[in-house]
DNA sequence: ACAACCATTGAGAATGAGTCTCAATGTCAG
DNA sequence: CTGACATTGAGACTCATTCTCAATGGTTGT
């Protein structure tokens, strides 16, 4: 099943429409570079002529990240980072302060953690960030 | 060594002055709660007739930040939230997203999963950020 | 203590990411 | 095909944070 059936289901789900906006917006969502904001997907919209507004654009994306198609990031100090989610593809970020660099890395342990934390305080997990700022290789020293 | 004397000493060391508005916010700032956002932090020191403006407000905390006697979050899509940073008292956050019961825990994994990244990819890190959000005890089920 | 230099402050304007409004438009079940 | 109602878009709006710049104040050398 492929993302846009995946969308569609979710849409008629949760009796919302099909439109032709969302189902571009998510064409477009999955066309981008792994890491992208949304000023970005909107020019690259407009740059293929298909005109949707900004306010239809976030909100699609909140539609996109909801039924896990898409997952949501805050790096540093800037707004909100997107990146489409595919299956066992669960990673944390480290982020190169000087140059921009970002390494995708997924160390198990980060599940022992919150395994850990669920035993003692008897909570219950839904999403979790992480992520590390510092210089990479080539910037450091 | 306590924490003005700290703040001054960083102050002279930067070639910052040492006014009243800094140290007056330093002092309110330690007498808030945990987690505070600058929100709060400005109405405290209205009712406590010290008239700072927000510039100022905002301008030293990046300060405080900066020399470590405070730390720096971002909960979820809220604002800037701070709180005074003792020496070895180094936790990360668990957010319910019912009650916003914040649970503050330290699990010394966090520090070989940082490690192995180092290693692995030859990275310096600087700074983290690691927040989990889900339901606590008294909101899940 | 004083002067002179320059950093700091404050009031309010500016910014900008994200949200909201509501009339016009589109979807789709029946 | 139609009616009921969800969605869209242009632009207004929000609100946290940053910026501006004239007035104020701390620091250093004398
Ligand atoms: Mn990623
Ligand atoms: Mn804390
Ligand atoms: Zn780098
Ligand atoms: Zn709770």
């Amino acid at each position: 099943m492929n993302y846009s059936q995946i969308f569609c289901e979710y849409l008629k789900k949760h009796d919302l429409k099909n439109t032709t906006e969302r189902l571009t917006v998510l064409q477009v969502v999955l066309a981008m570079d792994k890491h992208f904001d949304v000023e970005s997907l909107i020019d690259r919209l407009k740059s293929q002529q298909k005109k949707i507004s900004r306010a239809t654009v976030y909100r699609t994306m909140e539609l996109l990240v909801d039924c896990g198609l898409v997952t949501k990031h805050r790096f540093g100090e800037n707004g909100r980072v997107y990146e489409p989610k595919s299956e066992r593809d669960n990673h944390d970020h480290f982020l190169c302060v000087s140059c921009g660099k970002i390494i995708e890395f997924y160390d198990p342990e980060i599940e022992g953690i919150h395994q850990r934390l669920c035993e003692r305080f008897g909570v219950e997990i839904l999403d979790y960030s992480h992520q590390l700022y510092g210089k990479c290789n080539k910037c450091s020293g």
